[in-house]
DNA sequence: CTGAAAGCGCTAACAT
DNA sequence: ATGTTAGCGCTTTCAG
């Protein structure tokens, strides 16, 4: 059997309280004791249990992250940042990969509450009202990440996205470029689709352009491959867009990859914008022009803010929106 | 507070135990009863505590994951395929990130023993003599991803190195190339660095072409940026190279960019070839022909294979090579 | 400064 | 089929 608190309190001659308060309070105890309570507990090769710890203390120092899925870049960095700041502040990160898929993500809450993590980290989601409910009778404390709510009272950290995708249209047209087309996400996403179409539309007309929604916007689902489809959607609506603004740089890909199998050069004959600023888009040729996104800061304050929340009971800051920036690359040119 | 399950058995007019069963064994449990005490656990919203019983049981449910980066690509596809059998087992992932830091890495396998996870999956590095005497301290089960060790019996799942290395030459090779050079991984890595390296020596060797590790060889770190420089170094070194193996598909971007900052295009006038077949190895222009490791399958049969000790002590088979594979796509022709 | 004792919330014999 | 009881390994009053 491994060995207990007990056994090194036999083993040392002293109580377990003893050997509890080497461990958590160690100036209470009397240099000769703790010192022989140490190389017990060295030569036994004790190690506390946590779970018996936490049964007591109520506090697991495990934070639930739920995040849809890992191995997509933009998260995997988002999430990388929650590792670093939960790292610095000794907490552990139980990960749950929700696919995008309500049932899992309610299942995963469950157990999460049942594992008694501390608090959980919701990611890049909208918070369905099924999921506030459900979140609010658990009475587990929730930071979301890269989402909000502006229905819930809920501590969020995230880029702004109507703005930022605002000053990408309006860097594009800056450019010279009139005839600007954009590769969307889904209209009904709110987080990541609506306000990024919504900042490009207004951008257009502030600037008196054309921003027919059915003639200049498209749609996909962020990755590559929709790209790529939605790049020969828009071009069969119209042909004489010199520049396409794409939601995410993954998108952008796509879109460049269309062009480039029917002959038309990026950024010579079109030009075509990413959004998130993951590595691929500087490891690609061309290098692609972005809206950069603090995509590991926001996993690092979400989780900041998280551990305020656990802490002192409340956030200094409901909402965080965190600077995004454009990041000029060769992916775009004057037409 | 919230509800014990004190508080449901009394609120049922049962003992204890009889709600420990309708939650564990419910047929043994009359089913008036148990109807009843499900609409209690229902109504005061009732959670079982994992804690308490994990205290019990001695097994948590959770397994413990340590990997170098979560946010690099391979790692991450890797990552997912071990969350996806996880789930499928109703395991729960505690992510640690190293950064191939010994003494982060030592520290976080206490950690992952003092909250009693019920294994570990350790990827993709070698594994030392102070690892292996601080997990055989900790009588945690292990399995290695993407790693192995011949000096100690480790189960573990990877792809074999040098054979694919020597595939992905010989495939050059047979493509006309006899000028090839190679971004290798540190050589004194013996994971990813020198069994690849080997296999293309072997291979070259084998069909008699100049090999010689001063002049067809560099080295790099697996990133883009490595990629890159290497790439320079190469083409000082040896400037007649018809085509390039890359430890990487990162390196093998970097390469390319390179190559085509100096107005050397791929692959009409070089070829490049990639390793591991991550998304990025698509997702650009030219796609690259690449080897692809089952990165997805290799962390889901790791856990797996970690699932099988836990339940039956053994596994049936140590040392598991799953296949590799060529990938043709656009970053090779014929010279 | 130290020890004894009372749980944390639950499961698992052991009775009945 | 159900209840009683004894812990799991630890922290935390409370005495002394």
């Amino acid at each position: 059997m491994k060995p207990t608190i007990k056994d090194v309190a036999k083993r040392s001659g002293v109580s377990i309280s003893t050997v509890s308060r080497v461990l958590n309070t160690p100036e209470l105890v009397t240099e000769t004791k703790r010192e022989k309570v140490l190389k017990v507990i060295e030569t036994l090769g004790y190690h506390p249990n946590a779970l018996a710890r936490g049964l007591i203390q109520k506090r697991t120092h495990s934070l639930g992250v739920l995040i849809p899925d890992v191995s997509n870049l933009v998260f995997a960095e988002v999430f990388r940042g929650m590792e670093d700041a939960a790292h610095e502040t000794g907490q552990n990160l139980v990960i749950c990969n929700t696919d995008l898929n309500k049932e899992r993500m309610m299942s995963y809450f469950k157990i999460l509450k049942e594992k008694q993590v501390d608090g959980m980290i919701f990611t890049s989601e909208p918070v369905y009202p099924d999921y506030y409910e459900l979140l609010k009778e658990l009475q587990i404390p929730v930071v979301l990440a890269a989402t909000h709510s502006h229905d819930y009272e809920l501590p969020s950290v995230k880029v702004n996205d109507e703005p930022a995708s605002y000053d990408a249209t309006a860097y594009l047209i800056k450019m010279g470029h009139r005839h600007i087309g954009m590769i969307s996400g889904p209209s009904h996403d709110p987080i990541a689709g609506l306000p990024r179409m919504q900042g490009f539309l207004r951008a257009m007309r502030m600037h008196d352009l054309p921003h027919s929604v059915e003639r200049n916007v498209v749609y996909g689902h962020y990755r590559y491959e929709d790209g790529y489809e939605a790049m020969e959607e828009l071009y069969q609506l119209n042909d004489k867009l010199s520049a396409v603004l794409c939601a995410s740089d993954e998108m952008a890909l796509g879109a460049i990859s269309y062009l480039d199998s029917i002959g038309i050069n990026v950024p010579e004959d079109v030009s075509v914008m990413g959004y998130d600023n993951t590595r691929l888009a500087h490891v690609c040729i061309p290098k692609l022009t972005t809206v950069s996104q603090p995509l590991h800061a926001i996993g690092y304050e979400a989780v900041n803010k998280l551990e305020m929340l656990l802490s002192k009971g409340e956030v200094d800051e409901l909402r965080t929106y965190l600077p995004h920036q454009l990041v000029i690359r060769d992916s775009v040119k004057a037409p």
